[in-house]
DNA sequence: GCAAGGTC
């Protein structure tokens, strides 16, 4: 039997369809698809099946130093173990084996994995490799008459990037987690590309907020052509429209440099031509300059194009992805993962155009392209071995069937993308205008799509046109409107997504089938939010860090090292060793110089991450003010001060918050957006919003006011639908609990014997869940969100601390009356002695 | 619970 393996079970279900001419059978092994026919079976892998990291010794962040992950060894395990088995199984029946990954250095690897799998069970069977660059019936039957070798060399040129991937991002990673106490979800990461990226965005930041604005002037005059000229010209003599005679003409002079400038920095500068122009009547025609421009139809689609061109309609880099995915798996496009511009000699583009003339809505353009005498696609400037660009298969889904409005209008993009690249060039006019008034002159640029070419069938571009009539030098031009306007500089503006994509792209920072997943990886690490993304404070901090200590993983520079390191890898000039071990020095050095910083880093973040979370002053205590998220997930603000203070504010219950640049003139708060994708709305200054609040039930009296003015604590609803626990007497007395988003919540009968509250439940779910008594849980939610105390105990971490508390001990006072003996038998490899020490620390 | 790279 021979086996086949390739990258992927699509790729998989194709080559066993060619090879076995539409007769093979589909089987499942292990719940992996099998196909076979003939003597062949061919098998599919997920990408990576086995994967880089350390040994479980290294897995607890707490015990082990960063630094010790440099040397540690790495290892190899499989990631998807039903595929690995079934690998195993096939491999041992095979009496040939041909690898059959995609044709490019991380399928070389993919290839290897699978080649060393298949070596474990078989040290003899024939193993070869065959290369093709699309899925079509020439390119893949000749590619398995010819097998090669695998490429040893490319492959480990992969796997050093594997390698050196992991030790820098994950010994980086856990000092600055660990340095600024950011363990668990939240933790602090740092990588090759993902921190390049982000200081991208950082960097730009930094230039908005550095930002000057400089007032500047600019100048407009409606010029009109003269009735008596343009009727003369007009044989029917017929009026001309006024909007055909009248255009809009822009001040302007030759700078230093003799180039043309439109802004005048000047006020009395720009308020003298103001003078000059409005003085005259009419402007004089110096200089008319026309020529004509040709507008290429644009490359074939790669992804990253793909993403500007779906972002330009409105689709997030992901979101497009997404799609790009359900449409090929369908098998309406092609792969949407590729680098390549240039379509493959297989592809037919009159064959697949044809496939398109009987259809209602893509049909008349087909048509209208098949007329050309010679179809020729463009090209672009890449042209790889990995896919083709993406284009239509020419399989049509139908709208609203097949596929969704979405889906459909991102296939139809790919769709007239292959149609442009197919039509002819487009023709525009450009038609330059100079007039003058005394020594003042004025211009207009004036623009008309002559020959529309490929916009008639990719109708994604803008074709705006801008109208200047047809003038003559020296004719005399009426001057109708003259307007000065006051304007100023505006800082850069902030990267959007498809830009960082194509930036990314052009400096080699991830590839293809990463980019956008590292964009999304950035905005779950919290460190960019909304879109166009912005940087939080956390993101400035890392990338500072980054900046001083380890300058390497924040520049792009890593990256151009690590492919020419690929390279010679690659070539046989360089061996896997070598280059790992340089790497593993490089970040030696940069450890050594980090070991004295730890606590001025971990201050730094800690600051930032507070930062991010600040509304403004409490107006109880003056203490900040901090978005902060319940033990349920749902987000209130709470006061830094507490527990001094008790002070909140609630926050509604669809979406994230982010705090807005506005600050409420009323109360010096900062405003608040809630983030929920195509939901986001602005909630504005929560205190604002808390004064409209609603009342519900009276649970009892109010801790802060009760005893002395009579107030008494209501569940109150706000005007969003989120609610809280507030006082009768609001706004003169802000005492508030948090209350959960979801829910209905019942007033039980018992009492809360602290507080003499009643306890609540909460009806949400399948399961109601008992909240207890309001004052309490906020309590217990604080001493969490504060950290335990428990953990400023020497070698107390959060998993210790939790387990102390599963145990029944809460707090220091817990523990200094408990047993240790008693402890140590409830604890988890905690020992009597360590409690006691514990205990004497109290 | 670290990275980046495949794929879903």
């Amino acid at each position: 039997m021979e086996l086949i393996i390739t990258e992927k079970d699509n790729a998989a279900r194709r080559i066993a369809d060619i090879l076995s001419g539409g007769t093979y059978d589909s089987t499942r092994e292990n719940g992996v698809n099998v196909y076979e026919w003939g003597g062949k079976r061919c098998v599919g892998l997920s990408g990576h099946v086995v994967g880089v990291d350390f040994p479980a010794e290294y897995s607890d962040w707490r015990d082990v130093e960063p630094v010790e992950l440099i040397d540690a060894e790495v290892e190899k395990t499989a990631t998807k173990e039903d595929i690995v088995a079934t690998l195993r199984i096939l491999a041992r029946r095979a009496e040939r084996v041909a690898i059959a990954t995609d044709y490019d250095r991380e399928g070389e690897l993919i290839g290897k994995e699978a080649y060393d799998i298949v070596r474990e069970v078989d040290a003899d069977v024939p193993i070869r490799r065959v290369r093709f660059s699309s899925i079509t019936e020439n390119e893949v039957k000749s590619a398995f008459e010819e097998p090669d070798e695998l490429d040893f060399d490319l492959a480990a040129a992969g796997e050093a990037r594997q390698i050196i991937d992991l030790i820098w991002g994950a010994a980086l990673t856990r000092f600055l987690s660990l340095s600024a106490g950011q363990l668990g979800d939240d933790f602090i990461s740092v990588g090759r590309v993902q921190s390049p990226t982000l200081k991208l965005i950082v960097d730009r930041e930094r230039e908005i907020e550095a930002f000057d604005p400089e007032t500047y002037w600019e100048l407009f005059a409606d010029l009109k052509k003269s009735e008596a000229q343009r009727a003369s010209e007009t044989s029917s003599g017929e009026q001309p429209r006024d909007d055909e005679t009248t255009f809009e003409a822009q001040y302007f002079y030759r700078d230093e440099d003799d180039n043309e400038a439109e802004r005048v920095w000047e006020e009395a500068q720009a308020d003298e031509v103001y003078e000059t122009l409005s003085s005259r009547d009419a402007a004089t025609v110096v200089d008319v300059n026309r020529r004509t421009r040709t507008d290429a139809p644009p490359a074939p689609f790669n992804t990253t194009q793909f993403i500007r061109a779906a972002s330009a309609i409105g689709y997030s880099a992901k979101r497009a992805m997404s799609i790009a995915e359900d449409l090929y798996t369908a098998g309406y496009i092609t792969y949407p993962r590729t680098d390549n511009t240039v379509y493959p000699d297989d592809l037919d583009p009159e064959e697949l155009l044809e496939a398109f003339v009987d259809h209602s809505e893509l049909g008349d353009a087909a048509d209208a392209l098949l007329e050309a005498d010679e179809i020729r696609p463009t090209e672009g400037d890449e042209e790889t071995t990995d896919h083709p660009p993406i284009h239509p298969t020419g399989e049509i889904p139908t709208r609203g069937g097949d596929v969704d409005d979405d889906e459909w209008e991102l296939y139809e993009l790919v769709v007239r993308r292959f149609y442009a690249t197919v039509a002819d060039p487009a023709e525009w006019e450009h038609l330059k205008v100079v007039a003058e008034v005394d020594d003042a002159r004025l211009k207009a640029n004036g623009k008309r799509l002559v020959e529309p070419g490929y916009h008639d069938v990719y109708p994604y571009f803008n074709t705006s046109e801008n109208y200047v009539p047809d003038v003559e030098t020296d004719e005399k031009l009426a001057i109708e409107d003259v307007e000065l306007e006051e304007k100023e500089t505006q800082p850069p503006r902030r990267y959007g997504q498809s830009r960082l994509i194509e930036t990314m792209e052009d400096l080699g920072l991830g590839t293809k089938s990463t980019r956008h997943n590292t964009l999304e990886k950035l905005y779950d690490r919290g460190y960019i939010e909304s879109d166009p993304p912005r940087p939080t404070r956390l993101a400035m901090a890392v990338v500072d860090a980054a900046e001083n200590y380890a300058d390497r993983v924040v520049s792009e520079g890593m990256t151009a090292q690590l492919e020419a390191d690929m390279d010679a890898i690659a070539s046989g000039e360089a061996d896997l060793e070598d280059v790992t071990d340089d790497s593993r020095e490089m970040l030696e050095e940069i450890f050594a110089n980090l070991a004295d910083s730890r606590e001025e880093i971990g201050d730094h973040l800690r600051k930032s991450l507070k930062d991010d979370k600040r509304l403004g002053p409490c107006p109880d205590c003056g203490e900040d003010l901090l978005v902060r998220q319940s033990r349920h997930g749902s987000y209130f603000i709470g006061c830094d001060g507490y527990p001094d203070c008790e002070y909140t504010l609630p926050l509604p219950s669809t979406g994230k918050p982010l705090i807005m640049d506005a600050e409420c003139d009323e109360h010096g708060l900062n405003e608040v957006k809630m983030l929920a994708g195509r939901q986001t709305f602005v909630h504005g200054c929560p205190l604002c919003k808390a004064e409209d609040a609603g009342e519900g039930p009276v649970l009892g009296e109010c801790p802060d006011c009760g005893a002395e003015h009579g107030g008494e604590l209501a569940i109150k609803t706000l005007r969003n639908g989120s609610r809280l626990v507030g006082c009768t007497r609001y706004p003169d007395c802000e005492y508030s609990l948090p209350l959960p988003r979801r829910g209905e919540i019942e007033v039980t009968d018992e009492r809360c014997d602290d507080h003499a509250l009643p306890e609540l439940v909460v009806h949400s779910g399948d399961e109601p869940w008992e909240l207890g008594c309001p004052i309490c849980n906020y309590r217990e939610f604080q001493a969490r969100e504060n950290g335990s105390a428990l953990e400023s105990l020497e070698g107390v971490g959060a998993k210790t601390a939790a387990k102390l508390e599963d145990a029944g001990i809460e707090s220091l006072e817990d523990l200094t009356d408990a047993d240790p003996d008693a402890v140590a038998d409830d604890v988890d490899g905690v020992s009597a002695d360590r409690v006691r020490s514990w205990q004497a620390e109290a």
